[in-house]
This record gives C-alpha cells, structure tokens and sequence, in this order.
RNA sequence: UGGGGAUUGGUGUAACGGUAGCACAACUGACUCUGGAUCAGUUAGUCAAGGUUCGAAUCCUUGAUCCCCAGCCA
C-alpha cells in the first residue's frame, strides 16, 4: 500500500531468504488464472486465522494487512480461514462481518474462505497417529485437577494417566469421540515434558468435551481440538509457508513445531504405515499495536456492547472495522495507516490522532465539499435586492467541488437575502486574533460575496438571535475587486460557511468524542469504565444543509457474491463541510436516503473526524 | 521466583561494526476564497554502566524497565 520505497521489514527478511534458498519450493499450475500466472514463483502462502467470537478491530487489519500485502507482493497465496476450534463462543453472526470486514479491507483471498472445523477427520486421525506413537494419552483428570496439578516453575506437574496403555487410551478417545463421556470428563493430552519451564510442553490438552452444535459442523463432533494441537495443522493442510501471529504465541511455537515434528516421526521411513511426512510450516511472531483512548481486546468490546455502553459492535466510537466504516473511514486510510505503524517485534502505543490525521489525509483528496451550518444563526443582508413581489432574489453561484481535485468541477450553489452561518463565526466582542464576523467587520461568505457586520438582534435573554449584514455587490463570487493596477481594493481575513435560509434542508448530525477520557482505559483504577467519557456521543438536530446534499448524499449498500458467500456492505456517501470536517450518511436515515430509518428520520450524518484547526489550538491556551 | 520476548527524538520506524536517517506530531515562516490543504525551515533520540575495537545503536558482560506464559480460550 506504501507508495514510497522503503527497507524490508523482518518478516519480508524472512520471505526474501526463504525464496532465495527455495525452502517452500515453487508454484505449479492448476486450473485457473492466477495459478498459471504464479507457476514456477517461489511459493508464499499466508493466511489470516480469525477466531468467529467477535467483531474485527483495527488490530485485525494489521494483521490482514500484512498478510494479504506479503501475497501480493510475491505473488503468492493469502487464505481466509476461519479458527473455529471452540462452538462455545462461536456464532454465525460473527463469521459474516469478519467475511464482509476483510472484503471491504480488500483482503484478496480469491475463492479460499476456510474452516478450521472442515479438517475435523484429518485432525482426529492425526491424534490417533500420535496416540499409536506413544505420544498421547487420555487423562482422566477433571479441569480442576489438572490446574492444581500444574506445578510451578520449579515444580513438574503431575498426571497419573501418563503411563496409561495405548490400547486404553484408543479405547477411550473413540469413546469420547462417540459421545460416551460427558463434558469435562476426559481429555486428550500430549506427552511432552511435565517439568518443562515452558507451561504450554506440560503435557497440553489436545481434545476437550463439548457437547455443543457448531455453527460449521452442527453436531457431527462432540471433542473439538486445543488451539496448539489445531493451528499448525490447519496451516500444513493449507499448505501455508509463513504462519504469521502475534507475540503472545511465540511461546506456543515449540509446541507447534513439536506436534508436526511428532507426526511426521517415523514417516520418512519407507513403507511406514503413516504416509508421507507433513508440511511443516514457519510461526513468525510480530508485535501488536494499542491505539490510545480505547479498549481493543474482543471481550473489553463485547461488555461495552452487552452492557450498552455503545450502540453495537458497529457504533462509530468503537475500534472495530465495522464501527471505522459506520463512522467514514476509509479502507484505504485504516491501511494506510496500519501500514505506516510498520512489522516489528516492539509493542507500540499508536496516538488516536493518527488514526484521525490518517482518515483526513486521504478524505481531503477525494471527498466533495458542501456546506452546512450545524449550530446556525440567522444572518439577513440589509441591502439584497427584492423581486417585484418583494421576495428577496435568488442568485445561482459557482461552486467549487474539491479544490484538491480540478477534475472534481464545479457546481451551482443558490444564494439569496437570508441566510445560516455558524454561531461560533460571529462575536460581539470578539476576542484578540478573531477574524470571524463582528459588528463592523467584514468578512467573505465562502463563494459568494463580501459582508459587513451592521449591527445585531437579541431576545429578551439577550442572546443575539439575528444579525445584519450588508454585502458588496462587487464581491460577487467571493472574489475580491481588482483595480486598475491589477491588484485586489481590498482583502479580507476571515471567510465562512453558510447555507441559504430559504433553501436550507434539516439533518441530524452526530458527533463523536473518544470514547475515554486517558490514553490505556483503566490504567489507574484497573477498571476501564473508570475512564468512560462520558460525552463521546453528541446529536445535534436541526442542522442547516445545503439542499444539494439532501438531494445526491446516500447511505450505498452493496451486495457481493464472494467465494459463494453473499456479502453485504454499506457504506455512506462521505463528504466534507468546508471549515467543519468530514461527514457521512449513516444507515440510521430515512429509506429516502439509502437507509433503514422510518421517514422521520430523514438525513442522518455522522461526523468521521475534525479539520484541523489552530484556531481554536490557539484560543483554548489563552 | 522459572521460561519466552522487547528497549533508537513526543510517537512510530530505519541504520544488520563505518556520517544516527525517514515519517507523523510540535513549532517558525511563506502562500491561500476552508484558521483546511500545500511549500520551506526548526526543535528533538541510541535504557544504564563497564568491556572488545582504529571505530559500537549494532559485538561481549552486568544491571534496569516493560510485555507474554501456570484455560479443558484463541
């Protein structure tokens, strides 16, 4: 994604050597395209392992990232595979965001969506393999048992059912298979080296009982497979080259490479009764990132949804891709970013702001500009002409669609007598360095005219309520008169926004805050509802909008058929309110608008992110 | 306390025994019809102490700090 050179990463290192010494050995063709187009390359393949018990967040793109990129860049394979090892947490519901998640993030994995749970058969044989080997055995001992039997680091654990017979133990394995024994009655453990400092090598469990429907293999399976006993195998099923995870499993790799290792023992012998040896592939760990003022880990997430702390997984306050999407992040910008952070073996703390400097980057460059008054005060121009009738005119003005972008165009925007600007671009008595409107002053309505603030209107609270304004009918289009030397008469500091009384369309717009108030959530008290922000969300009605983005802003579902799944991703039209920041629609608007709100609902946006602004930098350290 | 990792400006990341560089942020200034964007510039770093070497972020020794591991979770 980077579009700027830069040095290999360790993990590219890894590849780079990897292929230059042919340790995966290369592509051969098959049957289709790609495949042809990759014969004789040196083979890559790697895979992103969800679990499905929970939603994806902006760590998982790191990790999609980096493995869908290191496919494409040495043209070699990247598998979706679905880690589904444990029915007891695992949903459907979960299973298709992830697919949607990785799809929107452009994670190119062609027709390959994988579960763990369809190489079910292949695994039992294997443990019945290493149960024949002398290398497995069935434990009698409850969970309770085995933790108060795991010794410490100075002390080995125990089992007494180590030395139990092959035959018994087969015996036994087949009947939990079948569903003889109940729920944490037996498991199948590994016989490894119940001294080692290492905890995972004491003896680890391989099978547990559960007697639980499994979203992929309904009640085909009541003993379902350990995370280490499964995971390499699934990669030697698949053929993967590099194994790529994150730092807490580096030490789970000796036991990784010792199941393979185990399996493959006796089988490069000739005529042994176990075929072939297996694929052995790599476990490379890299380092994780936190980003500031959230939560990330999946069950931190899923309490903040149970207990309604947020909307749901997708709340555009949360980290999740799905809740980025809602809140108008771009893909290309959460992989921009993930991109930047770089492949290390360091634990980072990723400030939110450059989640926030990541998505402004990119909308800046493609996001149409309109205008909108969120927090509107009425402005009426003394001297705009009326028609015959008396009604004020109506002006048609050009409008510039993205100035970061001349192929963008322009646009007609309408402009009349009356009009909305921001509360906050007028002062009575304004502060030093000020350069919005006050009495006296003058400043350009962006696109159309030079105004001078002549006086103001207050309720009886003495709020101002209205403000009058005469403008400069040689001004028109928002430029300033030039004269006969060339140059500009005159030149004014501030220019804002504002939106057409008679032609301003009511929205909501939402707008968010982070969701905690410290950079770790929960670092002083252990609690990170400690450190909730109580104002992260705040609705505003009654914003004033041009009618243009009434008429062409949509909330946009699209419907994919990928790898035989149908995928359903909505998005909202993003656009910037110039001065303001970039906003989306969200699918809480009216039908009329894409969405799945009732009518009343009308135009829903949400605000994704603030322009920078040093003016109130400046002003808030006075 | 045993084992496994990590430590370079505020943040992230390069440099793989030979000039400590890049990006983001911050700050200055220029420009500007968005107090945005853009452009130019500035500030700022090798965890510590010893050692090896002509030369150390890099190698050695000792120590410090942080992260992970005693689920029938992944």
């Amino acid at each position: 994604m980077s579009d700027t050179p830069r040095t290999l990463h360790f993990i590219e290192q890894i590849i780079e050597a990897d292929n230059a010494s042919g340790t995966w050995g290369v592509w051969t063709p098959r049957d289709n395209a790609a495949d042809k187009l990759r014969a004789g390359k040196p083979r890559v393949h790697t895979r992103f392992p969800p679990e499905p018990n929970g939603y994806l967040h902006i760590g998982h793109a790191k990790s999609i990232n980096l493995n869908d990129s290191l496919a494409r860049k040495y043209d070699g394979k990247f598998n979706l595979r679905f880690d589904d090892t444990n029915p007891a947490k695992e949903e459907q519901e979960y299973v298709d965001s992830i697919i949607r998640d990785v799809v929107w993030l452009g994670g190119d994995f062609e027709d390959r969506i994988l579960y763990a749970s369809d190489y079910f058969d292949q695994m039992y044989a294997y443990a019945v393999e290493l149960v024949k080997k002398g290398k497995a055995y069935v434990c009698d001992l409850s969970a309770d048992d085995v933790s108060k039997r795991r010794g410490t680091p100075q002390i080995p654990a125990t089992s007494p059912f180590r030395d139990r017979p092959v035959e018994e133990s087969l015996k036994l394995l087949d009947e939990m298979r079948r569903g003889v024994h109940p729920d944490g009655s037996r498991t199948l453990r590994a016989k490894i080296d119940l001294a080692s400092p290492n905890f995972n090598l004491r003896d680890p469990v391989m099978y547990r009982i559960v007697h639980e429907t499994h979203h992929n293999t309904g009640d085909a399976w009541c003993i379902y497979p350990m995370y280490d006993w499964a995971h390499g195998l699934e990669d030697s099923i698949e053929g993967i080259t590099h194994s790529i995870c994150t730092l807490e499993f580096e030490n789970h790799r000796p036991l990784y490479d010792w199941f393979i290792d185990a399996i493959n023992e006796g089988r490069s012998e000739p005529g042994n009764p176990w075929g072939p040896p297996i694929h052995h592939p790599q476990q490379i760990e890299f380092a994780k990132f936190r980003p500031t003022h959230t939560v990330m880990s999946k069950r931190n997430l899923l309490k903040m949804v149970q207990a309604g702390i947020v909307r749901g997984w997708d709340d555009p306050r949360m980290p999740t891709i799905s809740g980025l999407r809602r809140r108008g992040y771009t893909a290309q910008a959460i992989r921009k970013l993930v991109d930047d952070i770089g492949v290390t073996k360091t634990e980072s703390m990723i400030d939110l702001g450059r989640l926030e400097n990541s998505v402004r980057d990119h909308l800046n460059r493609i996001a149409p500009r309109a205008m909108a008054v969120l927090k509107p005060l009425k402005v009426v121009i003394t001297n705009w002409p009326k028609d015959s009738s008396g009604m004020p005119i109506v002006e048609e003005l050009d409008y510039v669609i993205n100035p970061e972008d001349e192929a963008a165009g322009t646009r007609k925007i309408q402009f009349s007598g009356e009009i909305f600007i921001e509360r906050d671009d007028f002062m009575e008595s304004p502060p030093k360095g000020y350069f919005r409107l006050f009495p006296g002053n003058e400043v350009r309505l962006r696109w159309a005219y030079f105004v001078t603030c002549t006086g103001v209107e207050k309720n009886a609270a003495g709020e101002v309520v209205r403000v009058n304004c005469t403008y400069d009918p040689a001004t028109r289009g928002g430029d300033a008169p030039v004269g006969p030397d060339g140059k500009p008469t005159k030149k004014v500091k501030g220019t804002i926004h504002w939106v057409s009384a008679r032609h301003a369309v009511d929205a909501e717009v939402r707008l968010f805050d982070r969701l905690f108030t410290c950079e770790v959530p929960g670092d002083r008290t252990g609690n990170y509802e400690d450190d909730l922000n109580k104002n992260s969300l705040d609705v505003l009605k009654g914003c004033k909008i041009e009618p243009h983005v009434a008429a062409t802003a949509r909330f946009r579902v699209s419907e994919l058929q990928v790898a035989g799944h149908a995928v359903r991703i909505g998005e909202g039209d993003r656009l910037q309110f110039e001065r303001l920041g970039y906003f989306c629609v969200d699918p809480d608007s009216a039908t009329s608008f894409g969405g799945a709100g009732n009518a009343d609902a009308g135009l829903v946006l949400n605000r994704t992110v603030t322009l920078k602004d040093s003016w109130a930098k400046e002003s808030g350290k006075a």
